[in-house]
DNA sequence: TGGGGCGGGAAAACCGGTTCAGTGATGGGA
DNA sequence: TCCCATCACTGAACCGGTTTTCCCGCCCCA
C-alpha cells in the first residue's frame, strides 16, 4: 500500500499534545515529561513515522548530504579503482549517521563547477568533497566565493587554507626509487598522469629530487593521461627508442597493466629485462601476469578520513589538515634485479 | 562571501510585489502581468536567486533526486567497470534536470534494504533503482509494501509488474556458443557469476539449451562470485581435471582476465589451446594480452533509459518493460580455432 | 447604467518539522 | 502565607517556497 507517511501532526492528534511536544519527545530534548515520551515515542513506532529530511533541512539549515563530483571521462573512470575505493570509504564515514552521499559524474570541468555552485543554491548540500586538484582550480575560488565547506582530497597547497586529507606520495616515489636503485636500475622513467594535477607535480617533483640524490644516470618523466592508451602509446615510445630505461614507474595501476601488454608484444620480459611500478595498488595488480608491484595508499581511509572532516567543518569545527597512513611499496612480480643484456 | 542566499521574499521586496507574484513569475505560470515578470527576473538574476531544492520539495512532494544501492563488496567492486559505466548512464539521463543521484555502496544486503527505507521514509528519494536482482529478492515486497516507484536493471520477472530495463542476454549467450562451435569447440565450460542473481539463472538456462540444441559434447556451468580468487580457483580446478573443456565464458571481465593468468601458469597457450570469452566489455579487456573477446552490452544506456523510466513513472506514467540495444561478441585475440593436441 | 467576465495581484494557508514565548499548575523556601 | 522557580506543555512563528482563495479595477456588452 501506498499510504501517505505519517507526520508529527498524527502521533500529535493520537497522543493528544501539541506537535511541539511531539518534536522534543522525539528529539530527546528536555520539555516533555519521562511518561509523556515514552508514549509519544510508541505512537511514532507504531504508526512508522521518520523525520521527513526535507521539513528538517528546511528549518535546520542542514541538508544532511555531502556531495562529490568526479571529473573523468567515463572510459578511465570504469577501469580505474580508486573512484570506487574511495567512494567505499566515504560510505564506511557516512555509514549510519543521517548524512547522504550526492554524487555526479561528468566528463567536463565546466559542468563539475555548474555542479557544485547549483548544489550549494539549491541547498542540496552542505559541503563538498574536492578530488583531483588541479593547479589554479577554479573551484577554490568557487567555494571560497559560496562560502560552502569543502575538504580537498590532496596535498596541502601552503598558499590555501582549505582543510585537506592527504597521503605523502613524495615519500613513497623516494621509497621507489631507492628501492629500484637498490635492484641495481640506473635508467628509470616515470609516465605520470596529467600535469594539471596538482598531485602529478607533487610526484614529479619528488621523482626528480630523489633521482638527483640518488645519483641517476637518468631519470626522466613522460607525461600521459592515466588512459590505457595513451600509456602504451609512451611505453613504446620509451621502450623503443635510444638508451631505453630498465624500470618504468607508473602513476597509475591502469596504465601500468597497459604497459605490460606492451613489453610482451615487443618481446621485453618483464620482470627479467623491464621493471615496472604501479601506482594505487588494487586487485588488477595481482590479477595480470607477472603480478604488478604497486604502491599501495590507504585509498578507503582517505575517502572516510575526508567526509568526518567534512562533517566536523560544517559543524563548526576549525579547517585543520590531516595525513593519512603512509602509502606502502608492494612488490610483486614485475620487478626484478637488472640483469645486463 | 558567505553572504545567505536570496529568497523570493527578497525578491518580493525588492520588486513591491507579493512572494506569490514571484512564485508565478519565476515558473513562467499566468497570474503576473508581461512586464512585472520580466522585472521579477531580473531581480531574480540579479541578486543570483536559485530556488531552494529542499523548499520545494516540502510543498512538491517531490524530492528531485533518485536512489541507486549497490551491494557489493568494496573489492569486486573497485575493480568491475560495470558500476561505473551505469553511473556514468545514470547521470547522462539526469544531466541538467533537477533531479540528482543519491548513491549508496554497502557489503550487506539487509542495510540495502534499510537505505531504500529510510530514503523513502525521509522523503529523500523519489524513487530508486534495483540492481543485481536476487530471486525471491526482498527488494521487491519492500518497494511495494512502501508504493515507491522503482525500476529494475534486469529481466522482466513475469510474476511481477515492476517496470524493468533490460538487455537480451540468453541472445547473447546463443551468439557467443554459436561462434565458438564454428571455431570448432565442443567442450566449453561457462564460469557463472553467484547464483542468487536472476540474469545468472537467465544465462545459465540460456546455456544449458543452447548446448544442447548445438550438440555440445560437454557444456557444464560452474559457479564462481565475480571475483578474481574465485574465478583463478575454479579455472584451475576445470583446467587440471579430466577431459579439460578448449573454451571458457565467463560471466564478467575480471573473472576472464584472471583465468587468463591461471592458463599462463598452467602453461596453456591462449587461444591455441584454450579460447576465453569475457562478458561486459571494458578496457580491461583490450588492456591484458591477449585481448580478451568479450560481450559488449550497452550499459551507460542501460542506466540512462533506466533514469528516464523511473522519471516518467515517478511522473504518474504506467510502468513498462523497456528493452535497451542488443548485446554484441567483440571477438579479440582471446578466441581461435580448436587445434589438436 | 448595470452586470458579467477577466486579468493582475494580494493574502493566507499549507508542506513537516523546530523553536521560542507564554501559561497554568505545582512545589519549595522565607 | 506569599512569592518565585520550575516543570510540562501549548500556541504560534518560522524556514522558503507553492497554491488556493479572494478582491479590486477595468472593459465589454446589453
Amino acid at each position: 500500500m501506498a499510504g501517505k507517511r505519517p507526520t508529527i501532526s498524527d502521533i500529535a492528534r493520537e497522543a493528544g499534545v501539541s506537535t511541539g511536544a511531539v518534536s522534543y519527545a522525539l528529539n530527546n530534548r528536555p520539555g516533555v515529561s519521562e511518561s509523556t515520551r515514552r508514549r509519544i515515542l510508541e505512537i511514532a513506532e507504531r504508526l512508522g513515522w521518520a523525520p521527513s529530511s526535507v521539513a528538517r533541512s528546511l528549518t535546520g539549515g542542514r541538508a544532511n548530504a555531502v556531495g562529490l563530483v568526479v571529473d573523468r571521462p567515463a572510459r578511465v573512470l570504469g577501469v580505474e579503482p580508486y573512484f570506487m575505493q574511495l567512494i567505499s570509504g566515504i560510505q564506511d564515514a557516512l555509514a549510519d549517521g543521517p548524512t547522504a552521499l550526492l554524487l555526479q559524474v561528468t566528463d567536463d570541468s565546466a559542468a563539475e563547477l555548474t555542479a557544485y555552485r547549483r548544489w550549494w543554491a539549491e541547498g542540496r548540500v552542505d559541503g563538498v568533497l574536492l578530488v583531483d586538484l588541479r593547479t589554479e582550480d577554479p573551484r577554490l575560488a568557487l567555494v571560497r566565493e559560496l562560502g560552502m565547506p569543502a575538504v580537498v582530497l590532496g596535498e596541502p597547497a601552503a598558499q590555501d587554507e582549505l582543510p585537506c586529507v592527504w597521503t605523502d606520495d613524495a615519500a613513497a616515489i623516494v621509497e621507489v626509487l631507492e628501492y629500484l636503485v637498490a635492484l641495481g636500475h640506473r635508467r628509470i622513467v616515470r609516465v605520470a598522469g596529467p600535469e594539471e594535477f596538482v598531485h602529478t607535480r607533487t610526484r614529479s617533483a619528488a621523482f626528480t629530487d630523489a633521482a638527483r640524490r640518488l645519483g641517476l644516470e637518468e631519470a626522466r618523466i613522460v607525461p600521459a593521461d592515466y588512459s590505457d592508451e595513451a600509456a602504451a602509446r609512451v611505453t613504446r615510445r620509451v621502450l623503443t627508442g635510444g638508451r631505453a630505461p630498465t624500470a618504468l614507474v607508473f602513476d597509475n595501476d591502469v596504465m601500468a597493466i597497459s604497459a605490460l601488454g606492451v613489453a610482451q608484444e615487443l618481446g621485453i620480459a618483464v620482470p627479467e629485462q623491464l621493471s615496472l611500478v604501479a601506482w594505487d595498488d588494487s586487485s588488477l595488480c595481482e590479477l595480470v601476469r607477472p603480478a604488478l608491484s604497486a604502491v599501495r595508499r590507504p585509498i578507503a581511509e582517505r575517502g572516510a578520513a575526508a567526509v568526518e572532516l567534512l562533517l566536523e567543518i560544517v559543524a563548526g569545527g576549525a579547517p585543520r589538515k590531516v595525513k593519512t597512513s603512509d602509502p606502502e611499496l608492494v612488490p610483486r612480480s614485475s620487478t626484478g634485479p637488472v640483469t645486463p643484456r
